[in-house]
DNA sequence: CTTGACATTCCCATGATGGGAAGCTTGAAA
DNA sequence: TTTCAAGCTTCCCATCATGGGAATGTCAAG
């Protein structure tokens, strides 16, 4: 009954490729605490079973979604907690829905804020630019110039 | 004529709060040569004109928009450039746009799929919950839980 | 002079990731 | 068996923009 397909434990690159978390970030992951030390062989090497492998599909897949380390441990250790209401997990993804829709949000607000500038600059040989205006007085703001200074 | 409102040159602090970019960050992007090494006292001391300000402004606002130091880097020589095309400068409003488009489709693709799933699952008490069941097993692909592992 | 608000430099941290060096291990080919 | 490449180990450095804080120096007002 010896099931060639069945190569687990793996050495961290087998794990690497296996989960699409590359061997650097599997080191840091464990470093930082987000998995737990694996085994190791005599001579040193991370062995990881096949339910590590699993563990590491799920980080990169969550990241994937753009939830950070911090939100991914909280998932992992919900994952673990067979008895958790579904709630709290649902819960952790709205928060992180929430954030993504304010970044979102901000960066939508700089290409609005762009496009409008690019649509008044001709963008041709003449020098005159209405971006580069903007960017030095203020958006708006047209304040006279107080004749003090020519700026330099 | 000794107008009390021109109270330039300024100390690094003045300059910061004027400028609204933080004494710190002023310090910083000299170092890295993004704005020229201001004058110094005898004893030492950062002293900056109003033109000195208005560059700091200038840079502050950029960043407002997300432009990047080594892209406000560009803008500031194109700022300086009084000949440079306008096309120039269109050119790199223009980019920048592109990476923030394809920022904000990245995030909204989360932020769909999150959406998704987290209208999948009920958010009670109950344990069972579509969102963790799709970061363990992979998005789609429903495979029958091989019986040989409850995953640990 | 003392005091407090400023300034200076230097080092460290963030968050997620990668690059690369120096050295050890492994397995297979010569 | 020796050797060689590939893979593993740890350690340090870099990114990008920003901030915190320590130790120390300066300046102006009291």
């Amino acid at each position: 009954m010896e099931q060639p397909a069945n190569r687990y434990p793996v050495n961290i690159g087998a794990a690497a490729s296996a989960s699409g978390v590359s061997a650097k970030m599997i080191r840091h992951y464990e470093e930082i605490g987000l998995i737990p030390s694996p085994g190791r062989t005599h001579s040193g090497y991370r062995v990881y079973a096949e339910a590590d492998v699993h563990m590491l599909r799920f980080v990169r897949r969550a990241r994937n979604l753009g939830f950070s380390v911090r939100q991914i441990e909280a998932l992992l250790s919900l994952w673990r907690d067979r008895r958790r209401a579904s709630s709290k997990v649902k819960a952790l993804a709205l928060a992180h829905m929430a954030e993504l829709d304010a970044r979102i949000l901000e960066m939508t607000e700089m290409r609005r804020s762009l496009e409008h500038l690019a649509g008044q600059c001709h963008g041709d040989e003449r020098p005159d630019c209405p971006i580069l205006e903007d960017l030095a007085r203020g958006p708006g703001a047209t304040r006279p110039s107080r004749g003090t200074n020519g700026h330099a």
